[in-house]
DNA sequence: GGTATTCTGATAAGAATAGTAAGAATTAAA
DNA sequence: TTTAATTCTTACTATTCTTATCAGAATACC
């Protein structure tokens, strides 16, 4: 049960193309990376997944960058992890033989109460939200 | 983001002792494996964790076998997925360079949301809510 | 044309996961 | 008191996953 390295990175790499979209100005991947301390050619092949699922835009050739390709308010956490990661599993059981009486298993009993929980917090994290309370008016 | 077969081993084998329990019975990790398709050898192994973390007591021996220690209603999904487990961590960002700002993290804001809500759902999870929903009155 | 950048694919080291195996320690039962 | 069943302990292994690194192709601004 943990984050990976990988959604870590894509929160804060979509963190800073939300603060940098609002500014009208499109930031690329070498700038990301410093500032959030993320290494560069790994975070290069995750953004790829962000821009395949439509969350980002980019721009080519030099002077090129991202910008997001929707509002900050109207893109969630849920959909920048499952970005990343792929959808998102949990539990063995799913199709086991173990479990194919499902409906009787109470690992899968707690998955589905998790997958519920944690849907719910992460369909609710906006990366408006994000800017709301980490950014500051006066930073670029 | 999953379930490790650990948890999910851990889950069913409590289940099984638990209502062996009831029926002032014990059971051994040969019967649990066999009734939750576990395999055996690595079964010892988590049980001996449970056993470590005072959820279950030990009879060593011929007709030994495992009961639980307290009751089932008083023994939650957390312990026993954190006995098997260890501490639940999540996030990378803790303690690290970029995030020692870690007021200003936006991946520790999201580990911090999602570890109070799957602490929420596992916590009110008891091996008494498992027997009530799963166990058939008519079942050993 | 040169340079900055995105994009693509291959490779690799290390850690974690899931499991196997062998045998020592303990105790009920024959 | 022996035997058999069981917990307990430790060491090993195979496989997958994670986290990168690297080299270079494609693209577009100046």
């Amino acid at each position: 049960m943990k984050i990976s390295a990988k959604a870590e990175y894509a929160l804060k790499a979509m963190y800073e193309i939300a603060r940098h979209t609002q500014k009208n100005i499109n930031i690329n991947v070498s700038e990301i990376a410093q500032l959030q301390g993320i290494p560069k050619a790994y975070l290069e092949q995750l953004i790829v997944h962000l821009k395949k699922a439509g969350l980002v835009r980019s721009i080519r050739g030099a002077k090129g960058g991202y910008v997001l390709s929707r509002n900050a308010g109207e893109i969630n956490a849920n959909e920048i992890i499952e970005a990343v990661e792929g959808p998102m599993d949990l539990g063995h059981c799913i199709g086991s033989k173990a479990c194919s009486k499902s409906d009787k298993c109470v690992a899968n009993d707690v998955v589905q109460q998790l997958r519920q929980s944690i849907d719910n917090v992460l369909n609710n994290i906006t990366l408006q939200y994000f800017i709301d309370k980490y950014s500051n008016k006066e930073d670029i």
